[in-house]
This record gives C-alpha cells, structure tokens and sequence, in this order.
DNA sequence: AACAACCGAACGTACGTTCGATCGGCATCA
DNA sequence: TGATGCCGATCGAACGTACGTTCGGTTGTT
C-alpha cells in the first residue's frame, strides 16, 4: 500500500517503510513522488512513440534523469509498463467499484460505467491509450497478471451488461459477449480519435456512447418512417 | 497494376511488365507471387508479434528467404508494412464499393458496410489486426498514404451514417462523427477478442453489430418494462 | 554477355542493462 | 560536539547484443 516501486521488493533491508520513526514518510513521499514523476513521463512518451520505441535513454531525459538513475527505481523497462498498466486499470475498476456504490438501475450502472470510463479516458488520456495498445507488449507474468486485471474489468460490465438484458430485453437474441465487446470496442477506441480539449465533452459523448448502446442509433418509434416519400433522388 | 513490389520504381529498366514479350508474364508471376508470399509472411509475424518485435532476420526465416533476399522485394521494412495496410485498406474499399453497387436503402448499405468488414476480417485477420494495431508505425509520405485511404474508408462509411440518419432519424441529436467513430470502434476491435474459428459465424456478428448500431440493445417497443416489478428483491 | 534471383558476411548503430564511483545527509559513539 | 561510518540517490561510462541495411559475389536462365 503506497508502494510504488518494485524496488521495495529488494532481498534484505533497503528502503522499507518502518525504519526510522522520523522523518520516514518525507523521505518516502520524495522517493514515491519521484518514482510517480518518472512513471508519468514514461506514460506520456510511451503513449506518443508506443513501448518499443520508447527507449530508456528518452525516458530518462523526459523524467530528468540519469539513464542509470532510472534502474534505481524500477527493475526494467517492461516491469515500467507493467507498473503503468497495473495503476491505471486499478484505478479505472476501483474508481467504477466506488462509483457503481448504492446504484441499482442496470440502466444507470450502465451510464454510470460509461461515463466513468470516458472521463477516465479524458483525464488520464496517455495512461489509458497505453492500455489500450500495448496490451501485449508484456510478456509471462507481467502480462498474466495485466489480464487478470482487464479480465476483472470486463466482468463488472458483462454483469452490468446481463442485468440490462434481463430487466429491458429478456428474449432479445443478441450474444452478451458480442454485445459486452461491442461496447469495449467504443469505449477502447476512443484513443484514436477523441480529442477532449477540441471535441464535445466527455459527459456528451458518454451520453451518446450509452445512448447508442442501449437504443441504438434510430429511436425507439421508428418502424421505417419514411412514409413522406422523397427518399432517393 | 499487377505490380506488387516497389522495386519496379528503381532508377532505370529492372524488371517491368513489357521486357521481353514472350515468357515475361510467367516470370512477373513468378516474382509477383513471391512477393505476396513474402508478403503474407510478414503479416502473419507483424500481426503475431508487433512490427517493432518482427525483425527482418524473422520475416525471412518465416518466407524461407535469406535476409539480404528481402531486400531484392522490398526497399525497407517500413516499405513491407506500407504495402500491407495499402494493399489491405484497397482491397477493403474497393470490395466495399463493388459490393454497395446497386443497393439503395441506407440501412442495407450498412449492412452491406458491416457485413462486408466483419467478413473481409474473417478472412484476412492477420492483415486487418496490422491495419488496426500498427497505424502509426509509418511515418512521413507512407503514413500520409495510408491515412487517405483510411480516410476514404471514413468518408464512405461516415456517408452511408449521414443517409441512415437522415432517412431515419433526422432530428436526432446525436453526433454523427461519434457515431461513425463508435461503429468503427466496433469493428476495428474485434481484432481483440473475435476467433472466427472458435465463435459464431462471421454473419451472425456482422448482424449483431448492425442490429446493436441501429437499433442498440433493448428492442424498439420497451419504454420501461419492469411493470409487473419483482426486479431488486 | 547480361541480368534477375539469391546469398553469406559484414557494418554501423541504438538499445537495455550493469558497473563502479561520488556526493550528501543522518545515526552512532567517543 | 565532532569525527566516523553507513547508505540512499545519482551519475558517466561501458558491455553485449540485436537490429536494419549494404556489399560483393555466385548461380542459372535467356
């Protein structure tokens, strides 16, 4: 809890939390709001170049850092992926946990998730456009436990998703897992074109996220409406 | 036309289509037809590995080619992953163009839209996961060319969504771009999850999408119908 | 003789990671 | 209090490797 950096894991001693009684957390903060810095410009230069490219040495000097410095704080440059993906997809499900609290509408907790998807999207653009992207960039147990992750994120809202079928479309025919994946795909996209600080805002296009999801994009009474002719020519 | 490798751009004579008029067409298909195989080759790597992870040492083991050998077909690797999203997204457009010929109703040409997509990526997973996932791993003239030809994607997929609005919800409020976009979400990240061979056929998920797009989950006539109650306990 | 097809070997470079050293603050003890 | 020793933070320099590309050559067909 707190712990940012891998490097807590050390063998013996090192930098741990209960050592000297003073002054301790100062010196923790400096070192977690350090890790944190470098991270955040790893994130950004990650999103901007993808993880390939984005060697060592530019983080470094994106964060300020010596290109040794940086291995004082974390153990490789995957295990730095990992950490940006494991904190950011914690985020995102506990953020949308303490946000589904007390809401029992599947239709809210449908809104309430999408809506707290976007903004997380609109605020944490590069952390999130890295997990959309490089979700294979790491490999063995980084990545295993990355998919566990994503996989706890897909089952909140497969349930939500199911609860909106049972209470508004019981015999629809539709699969829930195309369904769920569809609204991903929406949701997971948004890195490619949606440009917060240009476009409308993130509320309006959760709005029309959910809107589309749940009734599509022609309203409920249409029945083929173009009794008036005048179509075609 | 016909003219696979951008070798056949090399300063002066090389190999073109008129040489020698007889026996010439054997040997252009014979080159030709190596050039798409080592082509396939490296779409099948670049899309199992990422292209930054497909060295050219590995594309030609794949291709069963020598390394220097590549470079008789291709000028650069970056050339390699050029030709496969050009080939790629003109093969998408124009398949979708031919097979809109004809059709009228703006909802059936999203249909035709959908279904011609989902079966184009059923059939070519490898080269659309490349379209999909490596988008910007192309620089300067190579990613201006293949922005336009996404961009003519756009623009015919964004011109059939005006029409279906237009025929059938034209006082919607919704955002026709973020629709678009969302639709190409949809498509765009089935790449992620969808196994041809393992789930449902290609036009049962063309028509989810369709549906899920025009008329979203819950069926046109609900207007709320948990009348008889029995919903939370 | 010319030229397409193809290859082994090398070149230069950029990368992730490690090594050894320096600096400075803090705790300990004379 | 002042000297001593430890250790976290930081760095410059290097190591080994894998990469994209090129070079010079050989073969086989026309």
């Amino acid at each position: 809890m707190g712990k940012i950096s891998q490097k807590a894991e050390r063998p013996s001693g090192g930098r741990k939390e209960p050592d000297t009684p003073n002054r301790t957390s100062d010196t923790r903060a400096t070192y977690d709001q350090r890790a944190n810095g470098i991270l955040e410009a790893a994130t950004d230069l990650i999103a901007g170049v993808g993880y390939e490219q984005a060697s060592m040495r530019a983080v470094a000097k994106a964060a300020g850092v010596s290109l040794a410095g940086l291995y004082h704080y974390f153990d490789s440059k995957e295990k730095m992926l990992f950490l940006i993906q494991f904190r950011t997809f914690s985020a995102l499900v506990n953020g949308l946990k303490e946000k589904l609290h007390g809401v029992t509408d599947p239709l809210e907790q449908l809104r309430v998730m999408i809506r707290t998807h976007v903004g997380y999207f609109a605020a944490n653009m590069a952390a999130l456009k890295v997990c959309s992207h490089e979700l294979d960039s790491l490999a063995n147990e980084g990545y295993e436990e990355a998919f566990q992750l994503r996989r706890e994120y897909y089952d909140l809202a497969r349930a939500i998703v199911d609860r909106v079928f049972q209470a508004h479309a019981p015999d629809s025919t539709l699969d829930r897992h195309v369904a769920t994946m569809s609204l991903f795909g929406m949701l997971n996209w948004l890195y490619r074109w949606y440009e917060p600080k240009r476009g409308r805002a993130p509320n309006g296009v959760a709005g029309q996220i959910a809107a589309q999801f749940l009734h599509g994009v022609i309203p409920a009474g249409d029945n083929a409406r173009q009794k008036g002719g005048a179509h075609n020519r």
